[in-house]
DNA sequence: ACTATATAGTATATCGTTAAACCATATTGG
DNA sequence: CCAATATGGTTTAACGATATACTATATAGT
C-alpha cells in the first residue's frame, strides 16, 4: 500500500519510525556501555573515536558542535580525558580564545581496545538481525540526519 | 579477524548505523521538544503517550520496563504528572506492594495536544526526506529493536 | 581607531538518570 | 509453616547534560 506525506496514517508511522530510533538507541547505548572499559563513558569513548576518524586537532567547540552536546559539557568531558592523559591541549596561538584538542597515543590505543571490545557485540547482533539491511538502511539514516542538522535552530 | 557477518568492511558499516541512529534519536529528540508544551519533557510525554496507546492501568515498574529506564527514574516521572493531574496513582489491591497508574482526562488532553504540536514537524521531515523510505526501515528497525530488547541483561 | 557584536571557553545552578541501599510485601522450597 | 529469596517502590549520592551568566579575545561596521 502507498502512503503519501497526506495520508493520516503517514503521521502515525512516521512517529514510530521516531520511536523505535529512540529505542534503539538507548538499549544499543546501553549495551555498548556494558562491554566498554570501566573508565570509559559512552560521551568519552565518542570523543576519542571522532578524533580518532578525523585526526588534526580540532577546537573544542568544534568538537561539541560535532558530538551534538554544549561546549559546557564538552570542557567537562575534555578536562577527564585530559586528565586521563587521552588528549592533549594546547592553546591555539592564531586565536587566543581557543585551544586545540589533539588525541595522544595513550588516547589512541584506548579507543582501539575499546572498538575491539564492542566489536563482537556488534557483529554477533548483524549476524542475528541482518547486515545486509542495516547497510543498505544507511543513505536513508544519514539522509535525516543531514535534515535534522540543518534544520536545528 | 574472523567476520562471520560478511566482509571485513561490515563491523565498520554496523558501527557506523548505530552512530546515525544515535544522533538522529538525538537530533529528533531535541526538536520534538522545542515544540513540545513547556512542562511536558520527553520523558513525561513518553509515558502520557504509552498510557494512551496501552490503556489500562500497569504498574510503575511495567511503565520503566516500557520505557527502559529505571524504577527510580519512575517513581520520579510518575510523581510529576501525578501532580499535574495527569495520572492518577492509587494501590493495587492484590499486590499490595504495587501501585497502578492510571491516565486522566486532563493527562489524555495533555498527550492529544503535544502529539498535535508535533506532527507538523514531523510530516515537514517526511515530505523533504522520504516518508515511504521511512515506513519501509520500519521492520528493521522493529526486529533490531526487539533483538536488543531479548539480549539484554 | 572605536564601538558593537560575535565567538571560545569556564563556572554555576538545576535537572533527569543511574546505581545502590533500603523497606515492605509476595512467593517459593524445604 | 517458615526461612530464603524475589519483587515493587522510594531514597540518596554521583554524574552528565543544559541553560545561563561571565571573562577574554576576535571581527565588523561606521
Amino acid at each position: 500500500m502507498n502512503n503519501s506525506a497526506g495520508k493520516p496514517e503517514t503521521g502515525a508511522a512516521i512517529f514510530r519510525f521516531f520511536n523505535e530510533i529512540g529505542k534503539i538507541a538507548q538499549l544499543s547505548g546501553h549495551a555498548i556501555e556494558r562491554v566498554l572499559p570501566h573508565e570509559l563513558k559512552m560521551a568519552h569513548f565518542s570523543v576519542l573515536n571522532h578524533l580518532a576518524r578525523l585526526g588534526g586537532e580540532p577546537s573544542l567547540v568544534e568538537i561539541a558542535r560535532a558530538m551534538q552536546v554544549t561546549k559546557g559539557a564538552m570542557t567537562n568531558t575534555i578536562a577527564r580525558l585530559e586528565k586521563k592523559g587521552y588528549v592533549a591541549v594546547t592553546p591555539d596561538e592564531r586565536d587566543r580564545r581557543s585551544k586545540r584538542v589533539r588525541l595522544t597515543d595513550a588516547g589512541l590505543e584506548a579507543r582501539d581496545n575499546a572498538v575491539a571490545a564492542i566489536a563482537p557485540e556488534l557483529l554477533e547482533l548483524a549476524k542475528s538481525v541482518s547486515a545486509p539491511d542495516m547497510i543498505e538502511a544507511l543513505p536513508l539514516l544519514e539522509k535525516i540526519r543531514r535534515y535534522l542538522d540543518d534544520n536545528r535552530s
